[in-house]
DNA sequence: CTAACGTTTGTCCAATCGGTCAAAATTTGC
DNA sequence: GCAAATTTTGACCGATTGGACAAACGTTAG
């Protein structure tokens, strides 16, 4: 199943290159409909037939894009393991969800844009890839529960929150900084929301009496 | 400020609110940008010059969507009030957050997809009105954290928490449903949410020793 | 140096886009 | 029942879209 890479002279790699840092930007802002094949070649600083003859379909260059983006997106889950105290790995698990937020807010997009449109480019990828991913890992959280480590409950809805919760701060980053205002919205916000988030997974919001 | 309301026929109120329908369905799954005046005439079961003839522009249409939208889209957070146990009116909120998600999915996306484009359209909308109803209710938090009711917390978070939980249900729906696969991915999905954010926002992951 | 190969560009195309307009069809007020 | 007002339609417009193509331009290996 494995496609070969062709081989690419050190222009193709480099231009390739240019062309998906720009459409990472047009895409994740504007959909793949929403994008044109002009707005990412004037992004990239060429012209569009010139474009046109490194990706030779608007599609290829999204389908490029995507296959990139889900091997990163869900390395923090394949990472999150067995070994070490629960809490302690799911607090890490949320930290690194949030960096990536941070760090990669138009991957982050990219992914909202195509799960918002149905996800007709990697619906298969959903429920094959992903679900298998997420069930591995459920069943771990579950072991984790059992054990008492945490307390009881659903692991898929847990994963769902903290993916929630965290790329908020990555899809939704005009409001979040918009509601903030100028003096709180600032590059802080993200250690604000990582202890936020932490307090809240772990402790939740009964007060200690 | 208030813009009168034009005298409408009965008609004419019919038809917009047919033509409102369809858009609302189209601009949720493509965005503006991506989507055209032909795809909602057709949902709407009429010719684009006869759309036209009730909205002069593409641009009203997603103006006056959006401002049906916003009013709406708020009242849950409107009606948090200061009566009442704190805990309790923070778990009503986030149940009907959660309602809104599982009745109003598309109103949901269509405002994910707005702010993800950068909210070029309700700027304005964003940093006065929700800013101002935001920092009023967090206020509102605060009193409750001071007094001993709730844990002391970040209230700006927290309330972005709640938005990014709820939503998610709505926004990524078919990334929920996949995961989740046909067993658990059916109409109990919101259930199952309900009784899992309620426990993370009122208890955490902490075990109970 | 030069021939082969890789890269870039200008031009062009059919399809689709948002929107206009006048005429036809329908509904409404009297 | 009829005239006025409203609604619907088809034909059309210029601009933009994704993409094709051959010609021009660079680069590189021998």
């Amino acid at each position: 199943m494995e496609i070969p890479a062709p081989r690419r002279t050190r222009i193709q790699q480099e231009k390739r290159e240019l062309i998906l840092e720009a459409a990472l930007e047009v895409f994740a802002t504007n959909g793949f409909r929403g994008s044109t094949i002009d707005q990412i070649a004037e992004a990239a600083g060429m012209s569009k037939p010139n474009l046109l003859y490194y990706f030779r379909r608007k599609e290829d260059i999204h389908e490029t894009l995507m296959q990139r983006l889900l091997d990163t997106w869900l390395a923090p889950l394949r990472e999150l393991d067995d070994v070490g105290d629960p809490l302690t790995e799911l607090r890490s698990y949320i930290r690194r969800k949030l960096e990536m937020a941070r760090d990669f807010p138009r991957e982050s997009r990219l992914f909202a844009n195509e799960i918002l449109q149905g996800a007709p480019r990697i619906m298969p990828m959903l429920e094959g890839e992903l679900k298998t991913l997420v069930d591995e890992k459920a069943a771990v959280i579950k072991g984790w529960m059992r054990a008492g480590k945490i307390a009881p409950t659903d692991p898929w809805h847990l994963i769902f929150s903290i993916w929630a919760t965290t790329q908020h701060y990555a899809d939704f980053d005009v409001q979040v900084r918009a509601v903030l205002g100028p003096d709180r919205g600032g590059d802080g916000r993200f250690e604000d929301a990582a202890r936020f988030l932490e307090q809240l997974f772990i402790d939740g919001l009964k007060p200690k009496s």
